[in-house]
DNA sequence: AATGAGTTTAACCAACTGGTCAAAAATATA
DNA sequence: TATATTTTTGACCAGTTGGTTAAACTCATT
């Protein structure tokens, strides 16, 4: 088979398509029609590139998984001071989502009707490398803080749940502003959430061990 | 219409059944013969009772959109010493939550997917009392720490996040464990994560004016 | 121009899904 | 018991949905 630049258009012209509308209906409410009609093509192409809608389903997830993965846990991965580390992880991880706000429910809510994909996604590949260089390296910094070893992941979960939860719960979030008189919109409160979150966490780790 | 016990258990056995259904599958995959099945009843009985889908869905989700907004708001309006309030809270919170580790996600997605089904149920409900009431009764409580006016909602989206997160990314979370090598369950984790979250949250908030 | 492999389309299909309806069963009323 | 009312059911329907298929089109190679 050999690929020329139209299929390799065509494909990608689908594959956008349906990131585009998974991702915004999730999968059960998602149209392959709808699919196609994006992509400008008839929609018995999008089953002469990718057999089924599952199938099709699969390569959007994987790709979608490994984008916010990777953005996750990013963080944990460099090697700058701790508390600089953290403040411009919010930034980055902010400003990301801002430009994926539907990503975080679009995951969570897949994985949660499906687990298996989860399962079958990371059952063949090794994560051991990651963790160890990812707690290894970051050892001396959790002592200094004060965070003892088997906190470390509730530490994690929690960096993270501060900025994941608010785009997860963005419409709940943009109708408490409004009921609280936020004058702002959500936009404004992720900018100011980057400075506020940094804040928190480092205050929260400084005095751990002064408790 | 009289309405002997024989209709108001039918009615129930739907909307529990629904329930389940919704919550378990979302509205798009859920099913309508499943949830007549899990009710024991004819397909046709739902329509009896509940006009359509949309409406059937609508009663269930605005119970359960309440009672999750009970469960989450409860902790702003207690009057215990905030230090207290807070530990109480997050053992209540996720103890509530490991009873109904679906509902974060059920709610945040369906929203989501669907914005307008929130403002139709608050459109026409007036939070001013309540919005009064919590923050002007955590007022000195907030000065006293050292909290801004203006940053009191990033604190209660804040506090918020590090229990509905984790629930809404369960199955994500026991991955992590498993691969950090940690021995016990999520249920355990979640129970750790009680005293976790507390300490974490009042160690931030004791230095927050202490820059 | 003829060939042939890869690409795109229109027409079609079987299964499913929410919903209807008239009849039957159950229950209340007289 | 006879009648009216409500509850429950099975059969059915129209629209939708993922998927198939055979024919048509494109285009490089000969």
């Amino acid at each position: 088979m050999v690929k020329n630049d139209s299929e390799k258009q065509t494909e990608e012209k689908i594959f956008e398509a349906a990131m585009a509308v998974f991702e915004e209906k999730g999968f059960a409410a998602a149209r392959m029609q709808e699919i196609a009609d994006r992509a400008g093509i008839n929609k018995s192409l999008l089953h002469y590139y990718f057999r089924s809608k599952d199938q099709l389903f699969e390569v959007v997830f994987n790709k979608l998984f490994e984008k916010m993965f990777s953005m996750v846990i990013g963080i944990f991965m460099s090697d700058k001071p701790f508390e600089e580390k953290i403040r411009e992880y919010y930034c980055e991880h902010i400003r990301f989502f801002q430009q994926n706000p539907m990503l975080p429910i679009f995951i969570m809510s897949e994985i949660s009707h499906n687990p298996e994909r989860l399962k079958k996604r990371f059952g063949n590949i090794d994560y051991t490398k990651i963790r160890d260089s990812v707690m290894g390296f970051h050892a001396e910094e959790m002592s200094e803080y004060g965070i003892k070893k088997e906190d470390w992941v509730q530490f994690m979960i929690t960096v993270v749940s501060l900025t994941i939860f608010p785009f997860a719960a963005k419409e709940i979030v943009k109708m408490f502003l409004d009921q609280t008189g936020y004058t702002k919109g959500f936009d404004d409160f992720m900018n100011e959430r980057k400075v506020f979150a940094s804040e928190f966490v480092i205050n929260a780790i400084k005095h751990m061990n002064k408790k």
